[in-house]
DNA sequence: ATGTCC
């Protein structure tokens, strides 16, 4: 039996598991969280996973979890973990199976009235051009010299190639590129990636037609460019079996690295290697081709959405277009500077399962948004609703500037499949005036909103905590689910 | 998340 966490209630929202609490921690453990979302918290592994990850070694400040934590592979989904450039910690674990997996936000210049009498034709064009579920088919097959030129380019690749346009780079984190050298992908990897070049996927990804239905900040919303009953679009994807690959591929290196150097781990799932050692180049490169791959993905859908528009609405009689507003990662590991203590320290800073949120004026914020934060997208569990945020100056010194990515699960796959039928889903939805295109049964059931935290919850959570501004909120009008 | 076991 384990022994019961204690922790301290440091502020109205944040809980502290002190250093002190188990041998080996480096760090305090801290998470956020509301009265109600204190129970479902402590329901699984997450914060003896979070505890873990304060033992590793070179981690600064403590160990942190966004309100939308629960238990992943080794880290919590939901966690955001900080270590020391010199030390050079970087962990597979600490990024998840899906590398770059992401959100972004697209802005229509049409109204809800506008659409609403052709949601169904609109979103049937865009599933049949946008292959989802698992396995194969894409928008695009690409040979392997091609592929490798998406590994080192991203989204570029695909403006390159006539899928968007150069502006649409500007609105990407890191402008959609990370600096990659794709000869420390392996050969399977290359293999799954080629076939798989504009997919949806599966699981929580999905892709959602809405519109904007409230706002919280008219100042932070013009600046984004949104205003109520515009229509808007959230693409939610990742690396595919690409990413998932690279994963698999560096967790079994990294285990022969830990093996290799006799390093005791508090858990067999947190593998790690020094960035500096041949084992964690090849990981830190290997890991940003896949969120390149992950980028030129959400970039090559962007624009057989825009088609899909363009085609549908022709009965508007009129130009239609979709602007993107901003592309979000939310699992992945990234060199960043942060102030420490006074001074400007080199970190490398894992997010999994966790947005960026930099507050204003930071320099990798596109000028546009520069005095507001940069945008953070939040979306809901299906059928409910999704936000979007602006990070702050607070953020960036209590989390590293980081906020949470979603609801967040309050049960296993399993247990949702057992507990919620499709079709009174698809029933209940239908009922909201939400239009449901779904590959599968199973992958609805998985998805139910019951089997998520309640994204208000969350998002308040943060916002009462000074982490982010509620900017405005979306409702979805038609789902595409994998 | 994932050709849910190469």
């Amino acid at each position: 039996m384990a022994k019961k966490i204690t922790y301290n209630k440091i502020d109205e929202n944040l809980y502290e598991i002190p250093e002190d609490f188990e041998k080996g921690m480096n760090v305090p453990a801290r998470f956020y969280a509301s009265r109600n979302t204190l129970g479902i918290i402590t329901n699984d592994n997450s914060l003896n996973q979070l505890i873990n990850v304060a033992k590793l070694p070179g981690i600064i400040k403590y160990a942190l979890a966004m309100p939308d934590i629960h238990q992943g592979y080794g880290f919590p989904i939901g966690g955001v973990a900080a270590f020391d450039y010199d030390g050079g910690l970087i962990s597979p674990g600490g990024v998840g199976y899906d590398i770059n997996c992401g959100v972004r936000l697209l802005k229509s210049n049409l109204q809800k009235e506008e659409v609403q009498n052709h949601i169904k034709d609109l979103t049937s064009m865009i599933y049949y051009s946008c292959p989802t579920g698992t396995g194969k088919g894409a928008c695009v097959n690409v040979s392997e010299k091609e592929l490798r030129k998406i590994l080192q380019n991203g989204a570029g690749w695909a403006v390159k190639n006539n899928y968007g346009d150069s502006r649409d780079l500007d609105y990407i984190e890191d402008n959609g590129q990370l600096t990659a050298d794709d000869s420390y992908v392996s050969k399977r990897a290359i293999e799954r990636g080629k076939y798989q070049v504009g997919s949806l996927g599966s699981g929580n990804h999905f892709l959602e037609i809405g519109y904007v239905e409230s706002i919280y900040n008219r100042k932070l919303a013009q600046i984004y460019g949104v205003r109520e009953n515009d229509v808007v679009v959230q693409i939610h994807c990742g690396s595919r079996g690409f990413g998932h690959q690279v994963c698999t591929d560096y967790l079994k290196k990294l285990s022969s690295y830990i093996n290799k150097n006799n390093i005791n781990l508090p858990d067999r799932q947190l593998v790690y290697a020094s960035i500096h050692s041949e084992e964690g180049k090849g990981y830190f490169n290997a890991m940003n081709a896949a969120a390149n791959y992950a980028f030129n993905n959400r970039q090559v859908l962007t624009h057989y959405v825009r088609r899909s528009f363009e085609k549908s609405l022709k009965v508007l009689k009129k130009p239609v277009h979709l602007d993107l507003i901003y592309d979000i990662t939310h699992n992945i590991a990234k060199i960043e500077s942060h102030t420490i203590n006074g001074k400007k320290k080199k970190l490398i800073v894992h997010r999994k399962g966790a947005t960026r949120a930099f507050g204003p004026n930071h320099e990798a914020i596109p000028d546009k948004y520069k005095n507001s934060g940069q945008p953070i997208l939040v979306p809901g569990s299906m059928g409910t609703y999704s936000y979007l945020l602006a990070g702050t100056e607070k953020a960036m010194q209590d989390t590293f500037g980081s906020s949470c990515h979603g609801a967040g699960r309050t049960m296993s796959r399993t247990q949702a499949r057992k507990s919620f039928g499709a079709n009174k889903l698809i029933l209940q939805l239908s009922k909201k005036d939400i239009h449901l295109q779904a590959k599968s049964k199973k992958g609805v059931s998985e998805e139910a909103p019951g089997a998520y935290k309640n994204v208000n919850d969350v998002v308040n959570i943060l916002n009462s905590s000074g982490l982010v501004e509620k900017v405005a909120r979306l409702r979805p009008m038609a789902v595409i689910k994998g």
